[in-house]
RNA sequence: CGGGGUGUAGCGCAGCCCGGUUAGCGCACCUGCUUUGGGAGCAGGGGGCCGCAGGUUCGAAUCCUGCCACCCCGACCA
């Protein structure tokens, strides 16, 4: 146990996941199954990279809507790969009334208000979303269509995780429809890169991006792009997608077009999504035995300030107050800063405290500081701390946070390099995989047997194939069949 | 859905085998005093349908039956 009572990462990886999630004051377990309830400090961190995405998703060109959280059966049925993928966890609604029990055992489902049909809590919104865009296009001059909605879905999972996979999750789909093919493949892509950018330089995680192996495709779609993520225990998590569906789904809703020369066509299609996985993501990509470690582009809390103020210094609290105030005002709004003269709490208690959650900078003041006319500013990151001159305070802290967020993405891309193998043979795979871990790139015959075979035997599977991925000649790592490309293997949450 | 586990105060747990005082401990909470440079100390205090429903018994947190819920590990998934 680590001195905050939170199992330590060497200890058991997923029980100071868990544990860390609950005692930083991020989310807990709600009274049903699989949902969360976040709380206010995680929803702040999660409101956060809302803000973020959902500015450079306007800046893009797309507007927010909203559509109905439930979908009638008969619609998820239309697209045939998609009713397979979702099919078998979705939560159905049957009727819409309780009434009182005859026989007094308190309330039950109405008999007399069974629903004609079924609605389904949508587990995403391709299938009601297309539905609706049938009617909005005509032409091509209805074109394109460039919506998000910020929604929570269901999908009824056998294990649940907070954050990682809950039954019930929070994020944002986008749903795009094209004239053209190209154009919706630009959309899809442009998506992708937007979200490894957020990735990058907000969470601070160094993603790998490509495309999905067939297999690992998104139920309905012709491709799926995706971010991957490694955490600190060398398991890849996919942090987000970008999805080209092709025609399927206006095939599936009748959904065509006037085009410029007068011919009718299908319309094109993409759909992209990043969720409160995210937040997971965040958690394991940076934390440590004592707490989280936030970036601070996401930080709800940048600087926490706390006084050390004891009986021989009391007279001294108003001096200590007026340097706080004029750091503050120096720092600018834009610099999210918490004064924490709570008397009732002891300096080292705040300490812990604002540790656990991961607040970037933390500012000491007391008398010694002020008899020397300086701040003592620790930086949660590399948990270091300097002793810097009152009136360098404001550049200094400035610069920090701008280096605390650097540092992180670099660390996480030298993790991730660290940790990547190029391996050429299945027992060094095999080998590998069990005593380092990490992402494992090798050659592959790009059959799904073979896919299924590793996984089956080693629990990794293909992450993707990176995008720009140089072409070499090999052999497959399994099969031995010739391969012109290696791609990503990993163990994944 | 398979395997394991747990339901006792807001949280974390003990008590249960082997039934019998007023159900106990730690944290948190309230009051007071002393404290305050890395999770403060002392004193006093409040808070329980012992998951739910039956049963056995003079007597059930404890034994029996059934149910429900949640967590963890696996197979599936953002």
């Amino acid at each position: 146990m680590s001195n905050k009572g939170i199992t330590s990462r060497s200890e058991d990886y997923s029980k100071w996941y868990n544990e860390l999630v609950i005692k930083a004051g991020l989310a807990e377990h709600s009274a049903v199954r699989g949902c969360m309830v976040i709380k206010p400090y995680g929803f702040a961190i999660w409101e956060n990279m809302k803000s973020v995405l959902d500015a450079k998703f306007k800046e893009t060109g797309h507007v927010n809507a909203a559509f109905p959280l439930l979908i009638p059966k008969s619609f998820l049925s239309k697209e045939a790969a998609h009713v397979d993928g979702f099919a078998k966890e979705c939560a159905v609604v049957t009727h819409y009334r309780l009434k009182n029990d005859p026989d007094g055992n308190g309330i039950i489902v109405d008999p007399d208000a069974k629903l004609e049909e079924e609605l389904i809590i949508r587990p995403t919104s391709e299938t009601i979303i297309w539905n609706t865009y049938k009617d909005w296009i005509q032409s091509y001059r209805d074109l394109p269509i460039l919506i998000n909605q910020w929604a929570n879905v269901v999908r009824w999972e056998m294990r649940t995780r907070l954050f990682l996979r809950t039954a019930e999750f929070f994020w944002q789909e986008g749903h795009t429809a094209h004239e053209t093919k190209d154009e919706a493949i630009v959309e899809t892509k442009m998506i992708l890169k937007l979200y490894a950018d957020f990735m990058r330089n907000y969470i601070g995680v160094d993603v790998v991006t490509g495309v999905k192996s067939e297999s690992e495709r998104f139920a309905g779609a012709e491709d799926t792009y995706t971010t991957e993520g490694m955490m600190q225990d060398g398991k890849a998590l996919q942090m987000g997608t970008s999805h080209f569906l092709g025609q399927n789904f206006a095939k599936a809703f009748d959904c065509k077009f006037q085009t410029r020369e007068g011919g009718l066509e299908l319309v094109w299609a993409t759909s992209w999504g990043v969720s409160t996985r995210m937040m997971g993501a965040l958690v394991m990509a940076h934390s440590d035995d004592e707490g989280l470690v936030l970036p601070p582009k996401l930080a709800p809390i940048h600087v926490v300030c706390v006084p050390i103020v004891n009986k021989k210094s009391m007279d001294r609290k108003p001096e200590m107050d007026a340097i706080v105030e004029k750091l503050k005002e120096g720092l600018g709004a834009d610099v999210k800063f918490k004064y924490d003269d709570d008397d009732q709490k002891r300096p080292g208690f705040k300490f812990a405290e604002y540790e656990l959650k991961g607040v970037p900078i933390r500012v000491a003041i007391g008398p010694r500081d002020m008899d020397k006319g300086v701040l003592e500013i620790a930086r949660r990151d590399e948990k270091t701390k300097e002793l810097i001159p009152i009136d360098d305070a404001v550049e200094y802290i400035q610069k920090l946070l701008v280096e605390i967020q650097d540092n992180l993405l670099q660390r996480s891309r030298n993790y991730r390099l660290e940790h990547t193998t190029n391996v050429d043979t299945f027992d060094e795979f095999k080998k590998v995989l069990e005593e380092k871990g990490g992402f494992i790139y090798a050659h592959w015959d790009g059959t799904e047997e073979t896919e299924d075979k590793i996984k089956e035997l080693t629990k990794a599977t293909i992450r993707c194939i990176p995008t720009d991925n140089p072409l070499e000649e090999g052999v497959c790592v399994y099969s031995g069949n010739p391969s012109t490309q290696r791609v990503l293997f990993a163990k994944a949450y």
